[in-house]
Order: structure tokens, then sequence, then C-alpha cells
DNA sequence: CGCTTACTTGACATTCTTCAACCGCAGTGG
DNA sequence: CCACTGCGGTTGAAGAATGTCAAGTAAGCG
């Protein structure tokens, strides 16, 4: 695993142009939540105008350290992580375009796991007294913050029933579908396809599975015709057996404020 | 699983005069976290004066269904839990003397998991403008209660590993170090023994065994001299061999503010 | 072209589940 | 007092799910 090269942007980190390369991530995200009025859009567009770029497998927060921003991830796959003492790696949490690692970290001395990139990713640094500015200036957005550590409590659940009680091929399932619903709140997948940077290594590492099995489970859907998966983009073929095998209903994923908007 | 008779206290509910029984566990386990002042501690004292006696397996919340009040569990051991449709359980957390549950339930329609009672318990019910009242006014109790939201996040990443990558008998070593150092916190638990009225079912349905091979794994435990576990109680019998099975480090649940007190 | 990384496949071992039976104890009612 | 019952725990045997090891293939890249 790479480590992040110091504060500045990488040596080949393009301009900082891309912003309004899409629907701006956070800001989707954080509307769907609570009611936003245009200065709080303003301010978050501020606050993630600068985005930097980050290659695949590298080390944004190593295990162990105290985190000295926050980050928000715009584009890519990330995800917490931890590594046991024999080597073996836990992915705890992926976070996807419009997620946001470190609210919490000034309460936090060391953060008890790593967060790293998973495919090359678009950050953007957010140093804490920004953030906390932030909050304390937006309320609404504050409450949108505060409601989408709630849906990450949910998904956490969820996972937890995943590996403490379905099968592989339920888990897997159950990924997918989770992955689709919050990629498509962001304007990242279309309506049953969407772009997966992940190695058959992740994924097992995610679900608690050999890269072996993973490999088998992966071959067991597509035989089913509930998935087609190749060159990294992930299809469904058949959804309404494939969220019945995950057993999957994304009411979790859809909490929101009564003045929030679409 | 039985259900709460309404409201008001149950018919073999004795007087309420219990609760100097022993350290109040609310109180101390935020004295944990933060620095509270005797206007603070009053005021804890005075919102869990009335605790309820509530038989075992009875649900405080069911699945799927508006969360009234919030629920403090003074004594006994509660848990969040799903139910699949197949009928398997998942216990998702254990609830301690001293935990809160509902904090953030006015955020959200409807609670995705039950909450009920593992052993019998004496539960407060705080409703929610009581709670709203106690952090509007009371700053520090505010912060203690943000901090152990977030111990109980690294608790359930710490579950996640578990599920994910461990064998059965380091969940379930995991599991041993880690109650008994919450119940330490609350003094619950002596230095290497405390009460566990748990069934091997319920051990199952949180680490995702069968009961069966809980067993099985408890056993081998005991063969290998690490603990001793009959009639509801659990003895430590070699800590270094048991926290080195699970690789436990208690550091995760020792989460402080820089003012709080011991 | 050779190297690396990801994926794939087969054979085998291990972990864990399922099913079924049995034990022991506590509560309950006759 | 005793039979009955139910729950929690224990045991054995068989099988399913998953891991490990090892080898081989395919695609991307310098």
């Amino acid at each position: 695993m790479k480590s992040l090269p110091s504060s500045n942007p990488a040596p080949w980190s393009p301009s900082a142009a891309h912003n309004e390369s899409s629907p701006h991530p956070f800001i989707r995200k954080l509307q769907r939540l609570a009611l936003l009025s245009a200065a709080d859009i303003a301010a978050l567009a501020r606050v993630s105008a600068t985005p930097v770029f980050v290659g695949q497998n590298t080390d944004l927060v190593p295990e162990g350290q105290p985190v000295e921003c926050a980050f928000l991830i715009l584009e890519g796959f990330a995800c917490r992580y931890r590594i046991r003492p024999g080597g073996a790696r836990q992915i705890l949490t992926y976070l996807l375009p419009g997620d946001l690692f470190g609210l919490d970290a000034p309460l936090v001395p060391r953060s008890p796991h790593a967060l790293g990139t998973l495919s090359a990713c678009q950050v953007v640094r957010i140093p804490h007294e920004v953030l906390l500015l932030l909050i304390e200036q937006h309320p609404q957005i504050a409450l949108a913050l505060h409601l989408s550590k709630l849906v990450e409590e949910a998904v956490l659940h969820e996972r937890l029933v995943s590996l403490g009680s379905r099968s592989g091929i339920e888990r897997m399932a159950h990924l997918f579908c989770e992955l689709n619903v919050r990629l498509q709140m962001v304007s990242r997948a279309a309506a049953d396809q969407f772009g997966l940077p992940l190695t058959q290594v992740d994924l097992g590492d995610t679900l608690g599975l050999s890269n072996v099995h993973v490999n088998r489970v992966l071959q067991d859907l597509r035989r089913q015709g509930l998935i087609a998966l190749s060159g990294r983009v992930l299809t469904i073929l058949n959804r309404p057996q494939l969220e019945a095998l995950a057993e999957f209903n994304a009411s979790y994923l859809h909490l929101a404020s009564p003045t929030a908007g679409g």
C-alpha cells in the first residue's frame, strides 16, 4: 500500500478545473437529506473547489495515526479498512463519491482504522476548522451531515447482518444492490449498471470470503443470469431476483428529514 | 418474543427505590467521557430516577416501528437485533448498564431493528423532549453522549472484523474480552469475572455461529484453560492468552475527551 | 517480448451447519 | 411427592460451505 505523498497534489495531478465534470456528488447527497439554501450550496461548492487526484491503493490516513484533516471523496472508491496482525485485511465501509471521512476526527486521538483508495480517486482535503465553520454557520448542512452518519450506521448494521448470517452469494448480491442504489443517488450509476473498480480480492476482504470463493460466487451469479461483470462494469440483469436473493430493501439508505428535497 | 406491556410499569414491577443499589452506570459512563459538573450529574440522576423492571426476551422497540422514547439500561443485558425473513436472528449490538438507545430516534421515522432484553433488565424510559432538553442545557452531557456514539461505532467496526475474518473461537474470545472491559467500566464486573446472562443461542446469534458450534467453541476455550463458564458466570482464567487469541486491544473502548475524569 | 496483476480452475482440507438424540434441571400441576 | 414439560446444554454423525494450495490462463504494460 502506497501512502499519500504529503499534503500537496501528487505530481501527476492535473488541474483543478475538473470539479464541474458532473453533478457535484456531495451537494447532491446532502440535498437529499436536508433542505439546503443557495448559501448552503455555495458554501459546499467553495469547500470542495480544489480536488486532488490520488492513485489507487493509496493510504489517505494510515491506521493508528491522528487524522489531520477530513477527506471528501468526489470520484472513485475509497474504504476504511483494518489490517490484522496476521496480515488479513477487513474492509469496513466503502466511501463513494459524496462521502465524507473524518467528521468527528477532532474528537478521536488516533484513527482505529485506515482510510485508503481502492481505485484512482478525486478527493478534497478539508481542514477541520473549515468543516467546523461550515457546520456552525450552516445548520441545515449540519443536519444533513448528521443524517448521513445515521445512514452510515444503518449500512454498517446491514453489513453485520450479511457477515453474521448470510451465505457468500447472498452477501455478494446484497453488496451489489447496495452499491447500485448508493451510486445512483449521486448519479454514478445507471438504472442497472455501474462501474465497479474493485478486484475480487477487494470484494473478498469486504465480505469475509476468500478470493477463490469470490470468484466462484460471481460465476454462480452469472450462471443464474442475475448479473454480468466484466471490464470493471457491473450490470444487473435480473433485479427482482437479485434483490430477492439478497433480501434487499433499499429503505435503510433513504433516510431523509421531512424538509429534504428530492 | 414478548412485547412491552404499554407505557406503565409492569404489574410485577417493585418500587422505584432501587436506583441507589450500586454506582449509577449512566453517570459513571458519561463521567468517563467528559467532565461533568454537579449540575450535570444531578440532571442525569433526575432523568433516570424512575426505573422500570422488564422481563427477559421482551421487546422494548419492535422492528420497523417508530421509536416513541429513548431507553436507558440500568441493569441487565439488552440488544439491538434483526430478524431475517427466514427467521434467523442477528444481534447487532449489546446494550449494557449505562447504555442508551434512541438518542437519534426523532430523526428516524421507524427503527430498522428491534430493541429487546436478553436478561431481566432495569430500564428507564426517557421521553425525547426530556433528552433534548438535557442535551441543550448540558453541553458536557451532549459531548459525552456524542463520544459514547463514537465508541459504539468502534465496537461495531470491531465486530465487523470479527464476523468478517476471525474464526469462531477468536470471535468468542474477543466478545468475552470486550464485555469484561465494558462491564468493568460501569462496575458490573470484577477483574476477571462477571455475570453473563446469555444463552448459547444468544451468543451464536451475536457471533454468526450455530448453537451447536458455540457449544463446542466454549468447550474448547474451557479445555484450553482460558475461561470457566457455568451458572451464568464467566471467569477469565488466563487473560493474556485469551486476549492474544482474540487479538484484543481495549484501546478502542477508551475514547475520552481531554477533560474527562477517570 | 517478458513481467505483473487479476482471474480461473481443480483437488483437498477445514470449519461450520444441520439433524437427531439425549441429559439435567427447574417449574408446574395433579 | 411425583410425573410431566420445556428449556438450555451436550454429543455424535453426516454433509454443506468455504478456505487453502497449487497451477494455469488472460490482459495490460513497459
